[in-house]
DNA sequence: AATGAAAATGCAAATCGTTTGCAACAAGTG
DNA sequence: CACTTGTTGCAAACGATTTGCATTTTCATT
């Protein structure tokens, strides 16, 4: 149920320390529903306790991202975003009207991808797939 | 046959002048068979002219992008990558050993992206399909 | 609860890739 | 060849991110 409390916990058995910027990052990425950048995050933990940095918050991210807690995306153009890593695997598709990110999945695109990888002789470690498109006019 | 011939007329057709520098640059472009960052266009450039400057690599890069003339990658990491944009559309699988850049194309790759999208209510303007991965061990 | 070693923080300065203002310079037109 | 205007090189500015360092915190240990 609480989001958070996984990562914590998975924190403590990577062997970090859980500090107090960390618990309040960790929480805002937990709530979050959108992707939010170093900046937003920054601001958001600032309400919540205006000693942080935003050069812990970039370390934290960094840590995160190493721990395999967050995923980082760099969407065309600004600056990188990032998201909990706790759902399954999707991708994205940016509106470039809106700027808004939509999360999509399928299975048969994923299998596609690892059976093309699999012709040029390599296994996918990871990959980055995303979608830039209007919504479409009309009905 | 000339690959930056078709880049010339492309120039002139837009109304852009056709100096001495983006000759320079859109040969190297045309003999590129890679995918250069700024740095490295710079680079094989200032051997056929000495007096070209970054900044007018970064300029050019710019405006052909905005033609149409080049594409632009952003792979994992490191800065900006280029390729002329002559050749039929096609994504990347990135060799994470190596860093060796693999170009794939797959039609019902492409389709089933469309076919998502569509689903979601868009049209896909343009897309990003990266794969990261590493050789398959053994035969 | 007090101690101390090690890790993490905030701050400011540094770095990286890229962009930009500006004066000097060339491209293309006639 | 001359003129107009776009383009260049240079250096300074930029935005995002990282880093050095002195100061705080955490947390395992008394
Ligand atoms: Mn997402
Ligand atoms: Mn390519
Ligand atoms: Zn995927
Ligand atoms: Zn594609």
């Amino acid at each position: 149920m609480d989001q958070h409390r996984d990562y914590e916990s998975e924190l403590r058995e990577a062997g970090v320390r859980l500090t107090k910027p960390r618990k309040i990052i960790l929480k805002i990425l937990g709530e979050s529903q959108d992707h939010p950048d170093a900046m937003a995050i920054f601001r958001r933990a600032v309400k919540i306790d205006a000693s942080i940095s935003l050069a812990t918050v970039y370390r934290t991210m960094k840590l995160l991202e190493g721990l395999g807690a967050v995923h980082r995306h760099s969407f065309e153009g600004g600056p990188a975003r990032f998201e909990h890593a706790d759902g399954e695997h999707h991708d994205h598709l940016i509106d470039l009207d809106t700027g808004r990110v939509i999360e999509f999945h399928s299975e048969t695109l994923e299998r596609l991808q690892e059976q093309i990888a699999d012709e040029l002789g390599y296994d996918i470690e990871h990959h980055r797939l995303e979608l830039y498109g209007r919504k479409r006019r009309q009905r």
